[in-house]
RNA sequence: GCCCGGAUGGUGUAGCUUGGAAUCACAGAAGCCUGCGGAGCUUCAAACCCGGGUUCGAAUCCCGGUCUGGGCGCCA
């Protein structure tokens, strides 16, 4: 048999289906994920055209289709027939199936993706209320280069405005040597800054000189901007490498200035037939697009002529495409509007239109972060938590530490990559501090015991052949197991990652047991669970790394 | 006011695209270590915001509410 089995499968389905048909029923519908068994043909639509009790031809059915070879048993059950297939038959085949390396991934034409994620103003150290963005994105960007495609991360550099201004002028101050982190350090400053912005008018003008300066593109002006804000990011660099989800570029606002890119927008821009002015300022009359809100007006340049924030991130989409033929932005849902506007403006210079994936704020359990009120969580201090926490249920064991933290930051990114993006979170310490059931170590725990096994087999492995009847929790974890490339393609298609999670609770819970109820080391069927366990191992190592999640050995 | 999301056991969640037998975990109750690793396994108890509609069948689709998050720019 050298047909893909989850095609085999599929196969079967299908000719069961035309042999019902052909025995004079009409077409039913089928369950692919039924309670029992490997899928269900409902018999409810036949029992209203045929006038007969579901029950009845649920059973007469059942009957017909038991003949094939390839069915182990189909049941009646409350108007469902319950087929099972034979697994004897395709396990061997299975496995060497799933052994291959391609095993989950997609039969695509690759292309050049860009996914921009963070891109939080470089204004201080991340606070758990943005977790969610290096998170999803770097995992999505991780997903689709499983999948086959190219990607790139990009984190956008918002180098230029009042806040980068006020940074610039608030850190001249700060002198190196403080003990703290520098994003923790530099913060403080910026802090102070703000403040006299506020309340001292002679800094006041300074900071708007100096906004003023940047936007016309005096180099000297971007250049001290770009390197204070290089100064944040060396600290906030340093927590997305913790994470495990750096971006691979830093793409700098203040260079679309210092290049002229964002004038060449600007020209554009008035060549629409949308554009009208107002006092000196072009903007985007967009009454007829259907935007919601009385301030239908998308301005893309002030009084003065100088561009916005929006006028650059048009130029830097212009720039995305010319490398890349798909962008995708991850972005919080405070930016829906901003984007559905970039999007406009694209079209109506004839550019192509990036992608989205929102999520939703992260809350605390009291109500919303708020730096104002002190209500603030740093994703630095979540991350030292957790991986102490990590520390103190570990044994003695060697590379404690280097454990710790990948069971730590695993289970921080499981706990919220598990939930979809666009549902409301509240980020629960006590939650995510609770390393046992649907959570990281549960998933790295069963790998671990995966190996373990591998590790006391000692021999090189054999073929899978199979010496006795399969087990029901041996079955279980083999239909798992055919799941997994319909789980990354409906992933992939949905940009999607929560599936990801979803799945490997799934399958580390169907191979616990599998564990349980299989002896596998001297057991007379050794031959095919070895390679069960192989295979089971190889798609828990491959999920979890999809999630940034590292799959250790032992733990 | 207008626009865009969300609402499922005590708590948190899956399922909604493509209608079919409500997922999983935490917390609660009761069990399982002479077994390849107990961060494990088994059992019990417990939920679809409210009204209508379509359908043999609605958590899912349609209409109308309620509550809740976000947005409504010469800011970033």
């Amino acid at each position: 048999m050298s047909q893909r089995v989850v095609d085999k499968i599929d196969g079967i389905v299908h000719d069961i289906s035309n042999l019902v048909k052909s025995k004079g029923f009409p077409e039913l519908p089928v369950d692919r994920n039924p309670p029992f068994g490997d899928f269900a043909l409902i018999c409810f639509p036949a029992a209203k055209s045929l006038k007969r009790n579901p029950n009845d031809i649920s059973e007469e059915i059942g009957k017909e289709i038991q003949e094939n070879d390839w069915i182990i048993s189909a049941k009646n059950e409350n108007g469902y027939c319950n087929v099972s297939i034979d697994w004897n038959k395709i396990c061997v085949d299975f496995i060497d199936e799933i052994s291959k390396s391609n095993y989950g991934k997609g039969d695509i034409e690759p292309k050049n993706i860009l996914i921009e994620h963070t891109s939080a103003n470089p204004t201080g150290p991340f606070h758990m209320g943005r977790a969610r963005n290096p998170i999803i994105g770097d995992s999505i960007a991780r997903l689709l280069g499983y999948y086959g495609h190219n990607v790139s991360t990009e984190y956008y550099v918002n180098d230029t405005g009042r806040q980068a201004a006020t940074l610039a002028h608030g850190i001249a101050e700060y002198r190196e040597g403080e003990e703290k982190k520098i994003d923790h350090a530099l913060v403080e400053y910026y802090r102070s800054a703000s403040d006299s912005l506020k309340n001292d008018e002679s800094v006041r003008n300074q900071i708007y000189e100096k906004m003023e300066l940047i936007e016309s593109g005096n180099k000297e002006a971007l250049n001290e901007v770009k390197t204070a804000a290089e100064k944040m990011l060396e600290g906030m660099k340093v927590s997305l490498r913790e994470l495990g989800a750096e971006a691979d570029n830093y793409y700098h606002e203040s260079d679309l200035i210092a290049t002229g890119k964002v004038n060449i927008v600007i020209d554009q821009l008035k060549k629409s037939d949308l554009c009208s002015e107002e006092k000196g300022a072009y903007y985007l009359d967009l009454e007829k697009e259907n935007i919601a809100g009385r301030n239908q007006k998308f301005f893309f340049t002030r009084d003065n002529g100088l561009s916005l924030y929006t006028t650059r991130d048009i130029a830097y989409h212009i720039e995305k495409f010319k490398k890349y033929d798909r962008a995708l932005n991850i972005l919080g849902e405070d930016h829906k509007l901003q984007s559905k506007l970039l999007g406009i403006a694209l079209r109506e210079i004839n550019c192509k239109i990036p992608e989205t994936l929102f999520y939703s704020f992260v809350n605390l359990p009291g109500g919303k972060m708020s730096t104002r009120a002190g209500r603030v969580v740093y994703l630095d201090d979540i991350m030292q938590q957790i991986t102490d926490l990590a520390m103190q249920k570990l044994g003695e064991i060697e590379d404690k530490e280097k454990l710790a933290k990948q069971i730590g930051i695993g289970a921080l990114r499981y706990n919220i990559l598990k939930v979809q993006a666009e549902k409301g979170f509240t980020f629960n310490i006590e939650e995510a501090l609770n390393l046992q059931g649907d959570s990281a170590p549960f998933a790295m725990y069963s790998h671990a015991r995966a190996a373990s096994i591998l590790r006391n087999f000692e021999k090189k492995l054999p073929k899978p052949d199979v010496e006795s009847e399969l087990e029901e929790s041996e079955i279980r974890l083999l239909r798992t197991l055919s799941k997994w490339p319909e789980i990354v393609r409906k992933s992939v298609e949905n940009l999607a990652i929560h599936y990801i999670p979803n799945y490997a609770h799934t399958l580390a819970s169907d191979f616990n047991q599998f564990y349980r109820d299989c002896p596998v080391l001297g057991d007379q069927n050794e031959g095919f669970r070895i390679n069960l366990v192989m295979c089971s191992k190889k798609i828990l190592n491959e999920n979890l790394s999809i999630l940034g999640i590292e799959a250790p050995e032992r733990m």
